[in-house]
DNA sequence: GTCTATAGCTCGATAGAC
DNA sequence: GTCTATCGAGCTATAGAC
């Protein structure tokens, strides 16, 4: 059901998706698909909710760190390759939140804050840097998160056109060797 | 009237848009809308297309190459903070164009395309390359233009963790002395 | 639990008066 | 050119039978 839904608003978007579409696809009617989840934007904070367990941030206390998280980062990029349906509902979904009053709104700031202080924290670390908050670091590790989800949108359009795994493996070795090129020789 | 369109459908995304509130806003009526345009995808389609005229990568047939150019799109995401308005249509609707059937997809897709290209050659370019066609290359101009639109979703949800310019900045520089060591040090 | 039925909207588009 | 009126369709949500 709530795997249904996660497809639909992927294909759709939030707004453009129907209750009744998902609900077909389920096998049962509108009414009955609100007997479940009491309302539309519930419905769409349990889909996400859902797809944060066992997923890419949500790796459990014994998460890799430094050098180590930016490869699994890497990784995820290069599964995600095999994960259309994951890819477009993220891609589609963060930027539909931008819009006014968007249901996905808090969940989409509070996703990248968490995402930005991951990252921002595994670059300190794999660079042996003196100062977590340096703004050098900040502006890696948000350009980090920024390339993987614009690579996204690049590759649900055209897929042969972009290589999602080699351009953020790319872009994360060029922003090590700058931050910490004695570590990280081009 | 256009301006307003491109205010709303940047506010609401193209479906959740309604032509009667661009109507109401502009002092005329949804029919009076429909007048000018006669549907609602062709006035989406004209608000892109007005849009490509004086914007970032149509600067004429003088567009600045190679180094220039890079520094240009630095520039623009300098710019970019002072426009939101542009930020959050072009963020909003690159990504709600991957849904089914969306009227805009054809236009992102040459879009993209074409930003490529010129991305592309000002890479190969910057760095004195031999092959303009080097996977390398491609996934570092790929990965230019990403960064460029991540940063947008990421800086509309919460502008004070974001800084567009100097991520971008940082990105470039950071794959120029990868690309080109000799060129460009650290 | 799942259904039918329906209330109560909003939407895009068209027809036609002025 | 701009309006009113309306069609036909879609939508979410609720009420209530079974």
């Amino acid at each position: 059901m709530l795997n249904i839904a996660t497809d639909t608003f992927a294909a759709r978007g939030y707004n453009n998706a129907s209750l009744a579409e998902i609900a077909d696809r389920a096998g049962l009617t509108q009414a009955g698909v609100l007997h479940y989840f009491r309302s539309k934007s519930l419905l769409l904070t349990s889909v996400l909710e859902r797809r944060d367990q066992g997923d890419i941030e949500q790796l459990g206390p014994e998460r890799p760190r430094g050098l180590a998280f930016l490869r699994h980062l890497v990784d995820t990029a290069l599964r995600n390759a095999e994960r259309e349906g994951l890819v477009r509902l993220y891609a589609v979904l963060s930027a539909e939140s931008v819009t006014e009053d968007h249901p996905a709104q808090a969940y989409f700031r509070d996703r990248y804050t968490g995402l930005r202080a991951f990252v921002t924290d595994a670059l300190t670390e794999a660079c042996g840097l003196p100062d977590p908050d340096a703004p050098r670091t900040r502006d890696a590790a948000n350009a980090i998160i920024a390339v993987m989800d614009g690579l996204q949108v690049q590759w649900l359009l055209d897929p042969d056109a972009v290589a999602m795994a080699a351009s953020t493996d790319l872009v994360i070795r060029s922003l090590l060797s700058t931050l910490a090129p004695d570590r990280f020789s081009n």
